[in-house]
DNA sequence: AATGAATGAGAGTTCATTCAT
DNA sequence: TATGAATGAACTCTCATTCAT
């Protein structure tokens, strides 16, 4: 009997989400990928709601972690942040089959699910403040928002076209775009 | 017994599909939204792929001739043609509760869905086409075609931005700043 | 492909829930009683619930149309009423395998489930106020009632006793002794 | 890690049996009752039905010494037998939730259930032949048994019909009558 | 004595689809 | 063209039970 731990689930559950998509994916897919049975994933999350949030949750925290604190990091230069945080950022997403979980499910899910909506909005708002940290240092407040507005939501319709057409040269020219700004 | 056109259907499905996404709306949802049961659909359409594929294909259609071909009518200018496409995109998005289908097709399905992709794929390259012609006017070939493709996919992102937050502010800068550039 | 009627299903339900109780029997068996497949049902039924509230008031429709109407019929004399009156419900007692549907859903499903509690107390009463207008030919409103509040309880008590010891002597008793009164 | 006892375990199981029903009570929702989680209660239990004819046993015991045994106390009078007798089943049934777990039973078990239904029969034998001990002072052995079948049976009747109507007057108003008979 | 992880079976329900009427 | 009945597979989730730790 060996043990699974919650994370690894949870890892198993997001690669699927992204790669099949939320509805697409079944429980018994997971379980599968897992090398467990159906029933026993319910004994680490009580439904699949609960992995979905979760799975947002903690590519959240690794986002947060790994990524969006370079932003308030005092020892760097804002050419320096912007560089390594956009760096960063490639480096998730050009590893990522799949694309952008939090991108998918707002495409995939209805508005009225407003339990993942706010998930997925607390974490688009955070990827743009951190983005804003940065910008205020040479833009005044205003622009710093609207920069890092447009920079967010032009990323996630870059991921989605490199996806659809697998070819990561748009989605990469955004990158030194923004970090030309600085 | 009341007759039901293939359009009708359509229409509803393109609707459903929109807000609750392709795998969370069954044919019963489908069937329910015509006033039809099941089974009556199949009269229609073969399969739910059809249903899906022909969506796709319905609204291509619609871009095509309502809003791609102006970019290729010779009496009006470089200037007219960005701001009569630009207006004609805000309308059809800024109406379509739950977005653009293509871009949420995109990504919630599988890259191993070709047979819809391939169908996405057609339609965003025809509107690239389409902008790329109005910005051949002003700029040189490869430019254009950088411009279109960065549009499109900044459009994408915006779109999936204005229904997350419910806030159109984002969304409708992008169409001022493409007037702008011509 | 065999027609199935919702009665057809009903009758095989309401036995197998006397039977086997309501909540050890499956959709599954029922559906094998039936012939059919698990999801075949909800063609006719949308949930087990549903199934178990029609039970009930189909169960109840047949004591109102042949026993209950019988306390109301003006040709008949106090003593034919009740006379035949107990001929019928024991009629339908001696021949119900699993005694009363209602008097066993009282006592297997939670108070809190009202729904059913309902349906249950509308035909004890429904009962309690056929044997009433009986009695009060020869007993005081307040005895009337009191008599056949006694008898109902009396009656779902001795059908549990009848099916436990399989020994209908008791049961049988009761019905003399009430047609004694009158 | 805290020791539970056999005895807290039947209790709490006997609680929701009695208001959730047996098939409709799980071993989850029994060690949720105990603070334990579902693997444990089989260190005490080895199986669902085990807790089930335990709890019946257990019930069996308290009325055996607690009520039956009131019938054979030689230093008290049939009249003083009767009303302490009475007086004790009403205490046990006026405050248990749930109504009386044997009939309970008797109603939710298929008749194939021989080993639940003879540990139920053996517990309304013996509450039978304590009450025709008592009635045997005044009346003759046949008299005596009819009686004490006949107030088992009315008996479980009221207590159905008390918890369904939430109403205990007519309950009560058998004790009453059985006390008057001595 | 208790835990946490696992199991296989089965629960109720919904799925896309078929077909005789 | 539409219906109503049926299907088999799949769905999410719960069941009673086992067992290494």
């Amino acid at each position: 009997m060996k043990k699974t731990s919650k994370e690894e689930i949870l890892k198993k559950a997001i690669e699927l989400f992204k790669q099949k998509g939320y509805h697409n994916t079944s429980m018994a897919n997971i379980a599968d990928a897992c090398g467990l049975i159906k029933g026993s994933i319910y004994h680490h999350f009580k439904s699949k709601d609960e992995i979905g949030l979760e799975a947002l949750r903690f590519i959240h925290e690794y986002f947060v972690e790994n990524i969006f604190s370079i932003a308030y990091k005092s020892n760097l230069s804002s050419k320096e942040k912007i560089e390594l945080f956009i760096k960063k950022v490639d480096f998730y997403f050009l590893n990522s089959e799949g694309g952008c979980l939090f991108g998918n499910l707002a495409l995939e899910l209805p508005a009225s699910n407003t339990v993942f909506k706010d998930e997925i909005k607390i974490y688009f708002t955070a990827w743009e403040e951190a983005l804003c940290e940065i910008f205020e240092d040479k833009y005044s407040k205003e622009e710093a928002i609207s920069l890092s507005k447009e920079h967010v939501a032009h990323t996630q319709g870059a991921i989605m076209m490199m996806n659809l057409y697998d070819n990561k040269k748009e989605y990469l020219k955004l990158g030194e775009k923004i970090i030309s700004l600085i």
